[in-house]
DNA sequence: GATCTCCCTGCAAACCTTTGCATTGAAGTA
DNA sequence: TACTTCAATGCAAAGGTTTGCAGGGAGATC
């Protein structure tokens, strides 16, 4: 039933060979002879099998998208952006989700290793030690997490956490907590230590709550305790978080921005749409999605991955490049936001007035780092 | 550098066709034979190329799952539960966004026709004929649109939509507007019907705006509309234009639900974020995947897909199964829905109060209409 | 007219695995 | 002891494609 490339020869007369090259090297066959292949393919509805190409050529044009939760809103714009940029190149993208789990995303590496070219790694919540391990098995792009000697796509929610935390102090707040993200995560990490720092120099409190798991429950759950702490400000790991520390506070009775500020992080499409809309951190999540599958392709095609001839052609000293790229954020001021209980007393500079729209440009001018290592 | 089956061969001293039938048929080799050939495997880091497997078997262990929109947070539970119900029978995913596109849809079939044993279509947006003559060409199970003769797994929104327009006109309204949903969307269609034969029956009148994108940003351009229908109540076609319309709403000072009520579709984490919190026709979204996939997989373990030995086990007269499966929906009745203009004169049965919390059960109960059809 | 080029096409091996059939050898039976 | 049975393993073909190499033929050059 399935028509392979042999039906096409026969109905076309010509050797399989040349039907292979009127696909993959067109320029080798004479143009009539094409038309003629091409017409017949296109009449018996023929399709190469990419299976058996992949056997022969070691490529399989697919590949793996390895993500911690689809359903957090923030995947699906990195998603989309990597599946489009793939598609133009011809190669299919294998979406998979761990569930925030890092023994599933090992198991997933392994399972896709075979039957894609490479994978793209997520927000990673396994060790290091283990995403290294694991790049030897197959090409590997790491996206929110920083790696040495692994191509990684990184945004720098350090800038933003700061931006952040300068708006905050700048409306007038002193007291401020941060609630964390979940554990194994380098976004959460760094958007700790840049918070703690940006407090710290602004001569804020910061406290940490946390981890926490990144979505609604996780922000509603803290809710309470944001109370308790006697806060006047909260950045959230996450705008899920942020929404559901909204509904939280909203249960309790604390109106915001007026008894506490609230600043999330991704700009998620929902965070337009809360009531009050939600201050946040943008992440170039579609920028990141489109870099990673490059960097993923550009390395693909650096290591030829068929040894034809056996051992002839012996890959050592192969150079693979891991250049790392930070994309930038960008602080959009909503209406979470509001002056604290010292607005206008210090910092006289900065507004601490009613904060305006805030339109964003698209930051897309990744800051490159580029570095060659000798793989092994 | 790929370890392969000779190479365990080789390792444990046997023939690699003993290898390969201590991973696909254990109780053929001699246990002794196969402990070691197992431990010079895991030694070796061996993993079968499902490539090679793939093409004498017939079967690539992928399944593929077509999505008009990822970013429609209507989705992400589906593909979970097709995912996690996939890998339990090691089987994987490849998920493809179709951006709600019917020619990008058609073009994804094609493409992942030889890699996976099948396929889901999750609302698709092409016709129905075109489905048919896709089907001849891999396996397809379909989500959210009946098709005669393939096998279909349906959320029973016209039920969902009848019961939306008779709590709306328990309450007292009598002006409705439906906004619809996209061009080529069964379920669209399906709303539409119902709700108009429910407004009907209950003496209502009911408006349809549309077609619409199926998003916030669809059901926020209707605001404007609904004001003019005026109306005072809606029923969108799905909650992410339901919550777009809130806001339109809310932008132009139209209190919800004391001027309009609004009804969605989906019950997406969300809409129990908003304010007012969305009543919506709950869709059973992670049965409706983990059905699907099985599915997928009983007629998959059905039809031989190799033909080995040719010409000889011609698969003629071969028999399909196509169950369609009908999953039950439910109003979940929240606070966007309030009394209309006509509350408490008529129809005094139905209460006109205050909607209470509605707590709904998981609907676990599909009722299964199969049938079998010989495929030509 | 003979030789050389060069374009096009055919040939066949190779990729890695599965699987029907053949072979081996040991255990069981008469 | 001779024969059957059966479990375990080896052999080799097959699956659909790519690609290095070789061959054929037409046109060009001398």
């Amino acid at each position: 039933m399935p028509v392979t490339i042999r039906d096409v020869a026969r109905a076309s007369g010509v050797h399989i060979s040349t039907v292979s090259r009127t696909f993959s090297a067109p320029h080798l066959v004479n143009p009539e002879t094409r038309v003629r292949v091409l017409a017949c393919a296109e009449d018996l509805g023929y399709r190469p099998n990419r299976a058996a190409r992949a056997l022969i050529t070691g490529r399989t044009h697919n590949i793996g998208l390895i993500i911690a939760d689809i359903a957090n809103p923030f995947f699906p714009p990195l998603i989309k952006a990597a599946e489009s940029q793939a598609r133009h190149r011809d190669y299919h993208v294998f979406v998979a989700d761990t569930n925030e789990d890092a023994a599933a995303e090992e198991e997933l590496v392994h399972a896709l290793a075979k039957q894609v070219d490479g994978v793209l790694l997520c927000s990673p919540r396994m060790s290091n030690s283990l995403i290294e391990q694991l790049s030897r098995e197959v090409p590997l792009v790491v996206v929110n997490r920083q790696l040495a000697g692994l191509p990684c796509v990184l945004m720098d929610v350090g800038q933003g956490a700061r931006s952040a935390i300068e708006h905050l102090a700048g409306l007038g707040h002193r007291e401020m907590a941060l609630l964390g993200g979940p554990r194994g995560s380098w976004t959460s990490r760094e958007i700790r230590r840049a918070a703690s720092a940006a407090a710290r120099a602004a001569g804020a409190d910061l406290t940490v709550l946390g981890p926490n798991p990144p979505t609604e429950t996780g922000g509603l759950a803290q809710a309470e305790q944001v109370r308790r702490a006697g806060v006047t400000a909260v950045l959230a790991y996450n705008d899920l978080m942020a929404i559901g520390l909204l509904e939280g506070l909203d249960a309790l009775g604390v109106r915001v921005p007026q008894e506490v500020s609230v600043v999330g992080v991704d700009d998620i499409s929902l965070s337009r749409l809360t009531r009050p809309k939600l201050t946040t951190v943008a992440t170039p999540t579609a920028a990141a999605g489109r870099t990673a599958v490059d960097m993923l392709l550009q390395q693909d095609t650096d290591l030829p991955r068929t040894a034809r001839g056996g051992g002839a052609t012996v890959a050592v000293g192969v150079r693979r490049t891991t250049a790392q790229v930070m994309l930038q954020t960008e602080l959009v001021i909503r209406d979470s936001t509001g002056p604290g209980p010292y607005a206008g007393r210090e910092r006289p500079g900065t507004a601490a007035a009613g904060p305006g729209p805030h339109r964003r440009a698209d930051p897309g001018n990744p800051v490159v780092a580029a570095g060659d290592v000798v793989a092994s």
